[in-house]
DNA sequence: TGTACACTAGCCAGAAATAGGGGGGGAGGG
DNA sequence: CCCTCCCCCCCTATTTCTGGCTAGTGTACA
């Protein structure tokens, strides 16, 4: 199994185009022998997109319904690092355990596992398996293949990223100490005088910085601009 | 190898303090035998931490000189996704080389490689392998064990913030549906106008939901509020 | 069958942010 | 050498946000 991983993250690397990416998500279902495999990124702002072997009854079905405001595996994606185990998620809402009926009927599978991988400038994407299968027979497969998974999952988003960036020139915003600074310290709820008072700077400059920043980051307010920035993972909270 | 990779893994996951974890980092050293190797967090303004096989010297001279300000090493870290070798970085900057050279006096090496990982709420931290050796010795040790180096470097940041998160607890908030929307669309950059017409409610409403969220999420303002959901995950733009 | 909470709506005064304009100094790269 | 970018300071008018009140409906849960 291992030497098989290892030539699938090869082929993954050298996939040129997103369908040759498609045919790889469709070989790794194959090779795990489960239900589906889904790879889309969870991009705030950015184009939605997937790389999945669902249908697409389901797949319109989940976008018609937003039932990504109440999916519990997008939620806690943002609160998580390592790869989760959907059965550890809490179910216990009425809204989420119904979406839960509706994907096991809608052949998603009843067991599923998802990798949050997370890039420069804010990227996030979820690499997710599914399956039906007993609790304990996922559990092993979980702990099992949990390097691969992770393997996998950054390979895929390599891949992914390479092929985004060479169809299409993006612009990366990079602020200058005293902007990110500012941004920083607004978004830890100090007012401009607070801001302009710990940075030792008087308001008025404090203000240039903040309107720099606003303009590079194409904010309307000063919220947006932290809102971005945070998103873009120029600054932190 | 992979075996000892697998058991080193392990012994990472099982490390309860910074102690332990820096035990297993010399461990890694000498498993690679390489001269060095560090994991450190990258935050942007959170409280810096390090594990370094280095010797104090060297580690106090970088701190006091604040190298990191224009150490292409971590300067690119925010730009990549991929492990990178230190070899393909731009060294081309006066200071820069002068800090290599400063850096192989000081036993870091002349080789290096470093992953860049990423965590929710903006984490940010690096892993880095120097040592010194051919540039071709290096490329093939740097390719040998990409996936090695990426599997280490998530272990250690997810053990890393296991072992700081058991340390401190957090407080965990929800908002209601209309307070979540309010944010984002704040965060979005639109004012409380527009937020009311696009939420069909009246601004006098909308503020209710502002500032009840303001009061769940104890923050100071809007802003605030905003930054704090984002960190939180309650709310994406 | 309360109780809690989400949702809705309004008014007012004061504080804060935004939108424009003006000025100058210094460091680094082409 | 010029050009760009970062850094610093000041003014006024207008818009927006905040904090302090009151008060009704509907739904979920124990």
């Amino acid at each position: 199994m291992h030497d098989q991983m290892e030539a699938f993250l090869d082929r993954v690397e050298q996939c040129n185009t997103f369908e040759d990416l498609y045919f790889q998500i469709g070989a790794l279902r194959d090779l795990f022998q489960i239900n589906h495999v889904v790879y889309h990124s969870v991009n705030r702002q950015g184009d939605p997109f997937a790389l999945a072997t669902y249908g697409a009854e389901w797949a319109n079905y989940y976008e018609k319904e937003e039932l990504y405001k109440i999916d519990p595996v997008v939620l806690s994606a943002f609160e998580r690092f390592h790869p989760y185990n959907w059965k550890n998620l809490s179910w216990d809402k009425k809204h989420a355990r119904r979406m839960l009926l509706d994907a096991i009927d809608g052949g998603v599978g009843n067991q599923g596992v998802s990798v949050p991988i997370r890039g420069p400038h804010g990227e996030f994407s979820l690499f997710s398996l599914s399956h039906s299968c007993t609790d304990e027979v996922w559990a092993r497969f979980v702990a099992n293949y949990m390097s691969d998974l992770l393997l996998v999952g950054h390979f895929l988003h390599q891949t992914a990223r390479r092929i985004e960036h060479s169809s299409k020139e993006q612009e990366f915003v990079s602020l200058s100490p005293r902007e990110s600074d500012a941004l920083r310290l607004l978004g830890g709820g100090l007012n401009r005088g607070r801001v302009a008072e710990k940075l030792s700077i008087s308001e008025h400059t404090l203000r240039v910085y903040i309107e720099s920043a606003r303009f590079k980051l194409r904010a309307a307010n000063t919220t947006h601009a932290v809102a971005k920035a945070m998103s873009q993972g120029l600054i932190a909270i």
